[in-house]
DNA sequence: TGGCTTTACG
DNA sequence: CGTA
DNA sequence: GCCA
């Protein structure tokens, strides 16, 4: 699952120095699979209605009933007020798009294959968030700028939107003149309000109810941008696992830059530095709506003076020097390359670099001694490089499934990673498997590969673990110097090929009993930054507790704590339940 | 100013 | 130690 | 690079 991850910004980056990038989903037909989308039916015509629902039906698209079951929210209504009446406030982070812009992006090939190819060439517009069904409140609607230069003169592909949105960022909406400039404090007033103290954090509803007593209205004339209260549930807090990421957010192409920096630092070997910037990336990424100013931007958790400064540049100038450098450093595209086949990390990536490589086939030309894994890394790397859409994930499935038929049959199986994240190209296969029965579980990662095996569905095995599953864990687990054989999930990385495409993919098996099933699900659906801020909110947040993909502990007696759900996991955490596709921090 | 998730494999 |  |  990490390696998705990287893979988009590698092909990011590619896309960048304008090499082509294989996507399999542009072949592909359900390019929306899985998505779900709202219909706000209003002043649609029925024959257009129902052209909209086979086009969306016909690319995989599920059209829900009801708005906050949706990922996607399309309208024909072109003024936000009006769109607003339709839509309770807790959609504030679902993206609403015009059915024009719908109807164009799906049925325009190039559109849909630059906008599928990459999310970095999606941005939001502007929008406020303002209090409970205020009809001032404008959603914010989707604009893609296919000139990557010039994010502030994107192309507005729904031209309704781009009239009404220009006029209402200039104007105060309904109240008073903009004259009265509100104190500086009413903003950060709303901050603490809303904000709930990281060590106290108990569950998802102070927020709200301190908010509801506390709207200010008589600032309601003041200068539109600034006054805006934030959305009430928005917490400013510094653990991923507190606050929704979804995949489409309010800060799209200034994340994108941040990434590039991030990178930059990663494989400079500068961990900690990059830390920082995951950190603040999340936050932004979690932000409900487009940051307006540096001041704002500094106020949230984990956005520091340095990044406060980059942000104010970005809101400027319309980009970042730093990340601008780095698109033209050649060094960096370089050493991005190699860290982007298996087994390769920065540290190794540096290494090639400094002798003199410059491309996937110096590396293997090289009288390089090199260990297995990275040998296979090489030799899969074309392969490997190509992204899934969401249906080559679900053919590989499918095998798998029947294959487990005959093996053992009764397994759960559970597509985990970016996939469960809602990604729409993953760059490898994460499922984790399960049986209802704990002793059948046992030795079921070496029957199914074996099975794969003579199948001839698997060419290499990167990583093989065989986990035990030992019950209990001892009063000695924590203790320093010790070894735990047991308690392990059984894992099988392998190069799978998947017969369509006829296309080896990284496919990652684990095997977990039944009992901690749960956490195994939890554990491997990532992100790895929202699985970092999980576990240290069991450390340091509420503290007492230990998460790991093999189970969750009681940190006083060291014995697992028994869940049947991955909810169950979030309550016990006093964690807000946050739905795997808003786990993308 | 210390600490930044976690743990096993090669 | 570097990597997933 | 950020924060408790």
């Amino acid at each position: 699952m990490l390696r998705s991850d990287m893979r988009e910004l590698y092909s990011r980056s590619l896309s960048i120095t304008g090499c082509a990038m294989s996507v399999s989903a542009g072949q592909h037909p359900l390019c929306l699979s899985g998505l779900r989308v709202h219909i706000i039916e209003t002043k649609m015509r029925e024959n257009r209605l129902q052209r909209l629902r086979e086009l969306l039906g016909g690319k995989g698209a599920q059209v829900v009933k009801r708005a906050n079951e949706a990922e996607l929210v399309v309208t024909g209504l072109t003024s936000p007020a009006r769109i607003a009446k339709h839509l309770d406030m807790r959609e504030f982070n679902i993206p609403v798009v015009s059915a024009d812009w719908l109807c164009r992006y799906i049925c325009n090939d190039d559109v849909k294959e630059i906008v599928l190819a990459s999310h970095a060439t999606i941005d939001l517009a502007q929008y406020a968030v303002h209090g409970q069904g205020d009809p001032t409140y404008i959603p914010p609607s989707i604009e893609v700028s296919l000139g990557e230069k010039r994010p502030l003169e994107a192309i507005y592909v729904s031209s309704e939107s781009e009239n009404e949105r220009a006029a209402s960022s200039k104007r105060p909406r309904t109240m008073g003149p903009p004259s009265e400039t509100p104190e500086p404090d009413s903003t950060s007033k709303t901050w603490t309000s809303s904000d709930v103290s990281d060590g106290r954090m108990t569950d998802g509803t102070d927020g709200e109810q301190s908010y509801d007593h506390d709207t200010d209205t008589e600032d309601e004339g003041a200068e539109y941008d600034r006054d805006i209260p934030l959305d009430p549930r928005y917490k400013n807090v510094s653990f991923e696992c507190c606050r929704p990421h979804p995949l489409v957010h309010h800060n799209m192409e200034l994340v994108t830059q941040l990434q590039l920096i991030e990178r930059k630092r990663e494989l400079s070997g500068e961990a900690r530095n990059a830390l920082s910037y995951r950190h603040a990336i999340s936050a932004l990424i979690s932000y409900p709506r487009a940051v307006k100013t540096w001041k704002e931007a500094r106020k949230i958790k984990g956005v520091g003076e340095k990044i406060a400064h980059m942000i104010r540049e970005f809101l400027k100038t319309g980009s970042i020097q730093e990340a601008n450098t780095i698109k033209e450093d050649t060094r960096f595209h370089v050493m991005n390359l190699f860290a982007s086949v298996y087994g390769v990390g920065p540290s190794k990536a540096r290494e090639w670099y400094n002798k003199g490589y410059r491309s996937i086939a110096d590396v293997q030309e090289s009288e390089e001694h090199l260990p297995r894994i990275t040998q296979v890394g090489l030799e899969m790397f074309d392969d490997f490089s190509k992204k899934m859409a969401r249906a080559d994930v679900e053919e590989i499935l499918g095998i798998l499934r029947t294959t487990l038929d005959d093996v053992e049959p009764g397994c759960i199986i559970e597509p985990v990673g970016g996939y469960r994240r809602g990604k729409p190209l993953s760059g490898d296969c994460d499922v984790v498997i399960t049986h209802p029965v704990e002793s059948r579980t046992g030795d079921l990662v070496g029957k199914l590969v074996d099975n794969l095996k003579l199948k001839g569905y698997i060419k290499h095995i990167m990583w093989f673990g065989e986990g035990s599953d030992k019950e209990e864990i001892s009063e000695l687990k924590l203790l320093p110097g010790r070894k735990y054989s047991f308690d392990r999930l059984a894992k099988a990385f392998v190069a799978f090929l998947q017969p369509s495409t006829n296309t080896y993919r990284q496919v990652d098996l684990i095997i977990a009993p039944f009992s901690i099933f749960p956490c195994a699900v939890l554990g491997w659906s990532g992100s790895k930054q929202f699985e970092r801020g999980l576990r240290d909110w069991c450390k340091r947040g509420i503290k007492g507790y230990h998460f790991a993909s093999h189970g969750l502990f009681d940190r006083r007696t060291n014995k697992r704590v028994d869940v049947k759900s991955e909810k169950e996991i979030f309550e016990i955490l006093k964690l807000p339940y946050i739905q795997p596709t808003l786990r993308n921090a």
